[in-house]
DNA sequence: ATAATTGCAAACAATTTGCATTCAG
DNA sequence: CTGAATGCAAATTGTTTGCAATTAT
């Protein structure tokens, strides 16, 4: 499901079209993984220079609703945009600020009881977890010792 | 522990004073719970006006650098902020937009795990899991049968 | 005195809006 | 033709910076 056609039809329901400067913007979030709206911007300008800006807003919000792609609040500053395909969770470590992926397997316990319990079924795709990680653990530890 | 006086003599031991704005700003957050700094000003402002919002940011980010207050990005716009204390999980449907508090036990056997696997330890104070809610997925189910 | 803190104005970044033009059915 | 989509400029929102004036030690 979600190919090509099928997303033409969806947006044709809606009395909607699948023009190029979408098309551009969609590919951009595959290849790119996680980029923010401008970075979407520069590459789609790379193959179609006179793409504007609001016209990248305008297509993720528009391919966001549709479910295809997916914005997560990363660090501070601008959101980053990817493709809800590859399933994974992110591990964000709030002292040195990396960012590691593991797999959304980790949440399956986590997903039945929510449902279980609240009814809320979780959507596990992208979830950003932040916390410290193992380096920023041991060089805190380090610290103690001193 | 973090009480007025030990924050007091925490500030004091980097040279830093516990000033009246600051002292309003951590009120308010406590007070209002989850609010934006555009609602952390007008609420330090009702009790003292001429307080800036330039004031309100960087007094945000003192404390959560002290661990007194912590931001979180629930819908789009701007974060949340938000008193440390009260351990708890935002469920928030992404259909209505509702977000329900839950308990962190629910995510004390995915801590062990993470720290376990990866050496990550979760924050999980104030983490916005992000899905659909009850009453939505009972909307959805009503549509479908049509 | 001196160093921290504040208020203010201005800069900046990210996003949205209004509107005239273009384009596809 | 008609409505959807785009580009452009301007407006808005959220946040940060530089600096002079104020305040507590």
């Amino acid at each position: 499901m979600s190919d090509q056609g099928s997303l033409r039809s969806t947006l044709h329901q809606r009395g909607m079209r699948m023009t190029p400067q979408r098309q551009l913007v969609l590919d951009a979030v595959r290849e790119l993984g996680h980029a923010t709206p401008e970075q979407v911007c520069r590459r789609v300008q790379g193959t179609a220079s006179t793409v504007n800006i609001t016209t990248i807003y305008r297509a993720l919000d528009l391919l966001e609703e549709l479910g295809l792609v997916r914005h997560t609040h990363l660090g501070h500053g601008a959101p980053t945009y990817s493709v809800e395909e590859h399933e994974h969770v992110h591990l964000a470590c709030h002292r040195c600020g990396t960012i590691d992926e593991v797999s959304t397997e980790l949440l399956d316990d986590l997903c039945r009881d929510l449902l279980a319990r609240f009814g809320f079924a979780l959507d596990a795709t992208h979830l950003a977890l932040s916390g410290t990680c193992r380096n920023c653990r041991n060089a805190d530890a380090a610290e103690e010792r001193r």
